[in-house]
DNA sequence: TAAGATTGACTCTTCAATCTTC
DNA sequence: GAAGATTGAAGAGTCAATCTTA
């Protein structure tokens, strides 16, 4: 993706091979899952930052400007951006400082309830979440070389493992 | 995993259909497959933080002893470290600066090339790769919660992505 | 006492610049 | 000049402590 070179040969099937040929053969294949989502997550990472680059977004504030966009009247609790995001209260502060900063956001005090507060999204802030939006679509979303049909599945698998996490409530799986 | 509750409804099937209902249902799909993939890195993630934390060690600290335990003789260049686990040589050094630290790991001088280094894994370094092996495989590997023919569904799927991301080179795909 | 947000210390990453050696 | 490694600055995350308000 970056300046990385490729191996010549696939790493997690080496490593596969030596759990299973060290007797770790119960563990081998999630050993292999849990690297290979690591390894793509890191992809597509690096995908998005170097899309949202240019708009000075990283991927955490947009992740939070989309929050805000698709929420009625474009407020949130830093709360709960912290739930849906899954991160600590330091990361929704730091995000939102910087976004403040960049005039994408705004701060406002919670009408009833002096200890939270709202993030309110700006119309700038709408203006660089379309673009971002664009950019992604086109650029990473409709790119990711898998068949819609394969696409499903993986999502569908996934979506098991981020239940036993406890993402969400079991009885949403299926 | 940590302090964060779970939510009551799967947060990622409700940003797909507000992508469906924006008319960008090319991309509905694969914004669905990225963002899962990231949240479920996060989790994996901190499961495996948690569990190497009572050996003083990262995730990124772990990955380069596996590396060294399992290289012939037990060292490896400073690059192929970096190649192999795809980050940048800063991060490198930053990892080797602590393992050598805790003692995990020596510096040593290459024997021809005077401008590399390699990194030499210690006894005390192998025996706490070893407690780590044993630790992750106990409590993370085999409990993804995931029968062993959907694993082996999901690393296939992985797999092409990885692939397509220039991983590895495509003829070894399957 | 507990909840919401902020702060500061620390970790880990990328990026750019630098230094040595090939 | 290019390759290998280090350094320092900046971004983003955790965690623990703190402050205000409920």
């Amino acid at each position: 993706v970056t300046g990385r070179k490729a191996l010549p040969f696939d790493p997690i099937d080496e490593a596969r091979k030596r759990w299973e040929s060290s007797g770790w053969d119960d563990a081998a294949i999630g050993m292999a899952v849990v690297t290979s989502v690591v390894r793509v997550q890191q992809v597509f990472v690096s995908m998005i930052d170097q899309e949202l680059r240019p708009l000075e977004l990283s991927m955490a504030r947009y992740e939070v400007l989309m929050l805000l966009m698709f929420s009625k009247s474009g407020e949130l609790p830093l709360g709960k951006i912290g739930a849906r995001l899954q991160v600590q209260p330091g990361a929704v502060t730091n995000a939102i400082d910087r976004l403040v900063a960049d005039g994408c956001v705004k701060r406002v005090p919670h009408p009833t309830d002096r200890r939270t507060t709202l993030a309110v999204i700006t119309a700038k802030g709408r203006t660089k979440a379309e673009k971002a939006v664009q950019l992604l679509n086109a650029h990473v979303y409709v790119k990711l070389g898998l068949a819609q049909d394969k696409l499903e599945e993986l999502f569908e698998l996934m979506r098991v493992v981020r239940c036993q996490a406890g993402d969400f409530p079991e009885d949403l799986v299926g």
